[in-house]
DNA sequence: GTGGTCTAGACCACC
DNA sequence: GTGGTCTAGACCACC
């Protein structure tokens, strides 16, 4: 778990918290059965209340993401599907809105293609 | 002027609107001198309350990107600097925020520099 | 609107305001578009914590059954599907429950029957 | 002894365990002076926590279900009054709570009689 | 006024 | 210890 919570981000912070779990599961670094942190433990780390995570493990379970019992913590749920393919399309997703951003600065595709050569060098 | 509120964005929808005006400063679309329009038009125009244009442009006058007194109109003020270098710093810091979240997935600057070639086909 | 909220029932009270929200769609009570009282509001009727209710609405948007802008009030949305087949599916169901602790208590179909009969009269 | 924990249940899991054997003892299949599973074999055989049960049987003892002194185990003790219009008295109190649910869907006690006939067929 | 989010702190059932 | 629920009260964006 490496996930830091951005005070001024316009997420709300639940999300933030949902959205870098989301993250960790689809990437591999959380797999199913792993344990999550406790809500309190997590409060504690984000030094944030422990109602705000209670929301966002709440989210994560009506999502699938996640599986909690009371008194026996919480604990990652890989959702059904091959990972790497919910991967990819994250990935493409979000470079779709890059690309829109660009493009409402006056950029194309190909001044996009030219950016990621020079960062290579 | 062609822009799109999103309500359900967690940006707030008078953020939108100073965004959006920024980037048609920094794209070209909107020149020094140019009258943005009446704060009832564009509120009519993006279904959206008066107070909150009002609000977006009291900020985007804060930040000199326009000026305007009540009863004349407010007119669009580019900011000194030249345009093309904010508009390439704007890139490539958005840029920046894609490649870190392609990262949080476990993607490398290569694997986006294959996509944007498979996209280019 | 005419719910009451039942303090010491097992079933959480955020849960009784869903379940009554949604019987009342289902009954015809509440249609399509109809507003649902402000969550202050429900919350002082109830006198019930206003956080509570929104847990509740929250809930009953991810369900379908509502829909809210911030600033404009929440409003009902009947779910796709016809209201008559839900509303006996629900019927059914609650009476498979019955049935069920009936038969715990050694009581069978024709025993309910005959009570129906009796109460009848 | 035949029940089943719902963990998902409002209704709390100790709760679940003092219905259960209630209503074992008021249809008669448990009878006054009957053994009761022992705490630790009925935890094991519900998956859930010795002291849930614990819990239960101490309920159960307080409310006059059950007797027992630790070493010797707990037996039934059958209520005094007569076990038929107990039991008769619970379904009543059950079928109201149905009606009622049926009534807030809009459908009245004929409706509930020719569910009973159609379900006979 | 409206809903959305958050904190601080409490109590509960279950472990 | 664990998660689930609830209250009281605050601030925000939008109306």
């Amino acid at each position: 778990m490496n996930l830091t919570i951005d005070a001024k981000s316009p997420l709300p912070v639940y999300q933030q918290v949902i959205q870098a779990i989301k993250l960790e599961v689809l990437s591999g670094s959380l797999r199913d059965g792993d344990p999550l942190p406790s809500i309190r433990d997590l409060a504690k780390l984000l030094r944030i209340n422990p109602n705000t995570v209670a929301k966002a493990y709440y989210a994560l379970e009506a999502e699938g993401f996640a599986e909690g019992r009371s008194g026996s913590g919480s604990r990652v749920k890989a959702p059904p599907g091959r990972q790497d393919v919910l991967r990819r399309a994250m990935l493409e997703s979000e470079f779709r809105d890059f690309l829109e951003k660009a493009a409402s600065l006056g950029f194309s595709l190909e001044d996009v293609r030219q950016l990621t050569e020079r960062m290579k060098k």
